[in-house]
DNA sequence: TAATCTATGTGAATTTATTCACATTTCCTA
DNA sequence: TAGGAAATGTGAATAAATTCACATAGATTA
């Protein structure tokens, strides 16, 4: 059930938080609906929520650059904008929805205030931002090093793991385009295709319209050294 | 003067701390030296410790990898190993000494405890982390759509801001080898030389061993889009 | 249902960066 | 100060990915 005390257990900032916290924390959230193409935010923005996605999906991206640079695809359990609660800057990149999607609105003030009783969650924070850290570290470094093959094969299994937690080893449906996957990429379009042809070939996936099914994720598996 | 108090008020995360509260946390500090080429840690250390860099540079860098990949070189008044403070993994990185070192050592224990007395202090540091993420952010994706030579354009920029803060528009040198660069960069020793070359060519720099001289700042900056 | 729009599929030419193979230069030290 | 190690400089061959130019397929709507 998609309870909000559910959706907070399901994010690293507040899944070590204690029962009762949780509960504090849930009594603060609002909720938001949002179409598909309509923008949560937009670079430049003041920022002064975080959201969290109960339904949908929402697309982080760099619209200001010559090349549409997708930094993220977001779903449901994940949250975004959680930078407006940590510091006073303007939002660095924009939201949109890419289909009907359903939030939590938390505000900066009822954070900060709730955070004020709280020196447990203030360790909670600083932890899982600490992880993140790390976790960019690594991208940073993959990025740089891993050629597109890798990193195509890295990002398919990272987006069959989120949209399927189970691990479930059977097929599974990306639905994403393969224009979106090199914004994501930082390839063209063409160059995801000929990839995908490949792996194509070699019955790992299959593709249609706006979808990839993976059919083999131990080979992709295989793939990203 | 080098004194403690005054390496602290030069760090960002400590620098907003009331006078008081900075002699505070001075009287935790302790001293280290490290020789040229001595390591700090390795990857996968316990880490207990924060380190503060009095004088020289201190490399971070994945060694495990077969490419060596350089995360960061830092110098004067920066400080690493804050991850450590922040949760319990082991050290995700190597730090070696790139010249004779001079630090200061927070241990986890002392930080933690003067942290539960300064909230302010733990907001300086969500702050820090948060302002840490978006600038990844940015990294990542720069690392991603930008070709060498704009990349290369912008990190002796920034190279040349770090190392030269008063911003001066003048002749500046950067002690680094082009090795180090392409490490940093994600390309190869020879790519790197082949594009300080277009470089010279133009006179906006000047090369020699483990060091490059930039003539022409703002001709750097047109050169990063 | 025909027209239209969006997404995918593919080959050829081109660009970008790497790898390889040496030559040269600079620094350090035995 | 001679010899070796480390760093730089450069050309040629190779590999990786992009761009360009269409063809085809699937969805939407007038």
């Amino acid at each position: 059930m998609l309870t909000p005390i559910n959706i907070l257990k399901k994010i690293p900032l507040f899944s070590s938080l204690s029962e009762s916290d949780q509960q504090n924390l849930t009594s603060l959230l609002r909720r938001k609906l949002l179409g598909k193409g309509e923008h949560l935010f937009r670079q430049g923005d003041e920022g002064t929520a975080l959201y969290i996605i109960v339904q949908g999906r929402i697309k982080i991206s760099l619209s200001k650059r010559a090349d549409n640079v997708t930094l993220a695809i977001l779903g449901q359990g994940e949250f975004l904008g959680e930078m407006a609660l940590l510091d006073e800057l303007p939002r660095s990149a924009d939201a949109i929805a890419l289909e009907e999607t359903q939030l939590y609105i938390l505000n900066r003030k009822d954070f900060l205030s709730f955070l004020a009783g709280n020196t447990h969650t203030v360790y909670a924070i600083l932890n899982s931002l600490s992880r993140r850290l790390r976790r960019m570290d690594d991208q940073l470094a993959e990025m740089c090093f891993l050629n597109l093959s890798a990193r195509l094969a890295k990002q398919l299994v990272e987006l069959a793991e989120t949209q399927n937690p189970g691990g479930d080893p059977k097929a599974c449906d990306l639905n994403i385009s393969q224009q979106e996957l090199g914004n994501i990429l930082g390839a063209s379009r063409e160059s995801i295709n000929k990839e995908l042809k490949i792996l194509r070939d070699k019955g790992v996936v299959e593709t249609s319209r706006n979808s990839i099914r993976i059919l083999d994720l131990e080979a992709l598996r295989k793939r990203m050294p």
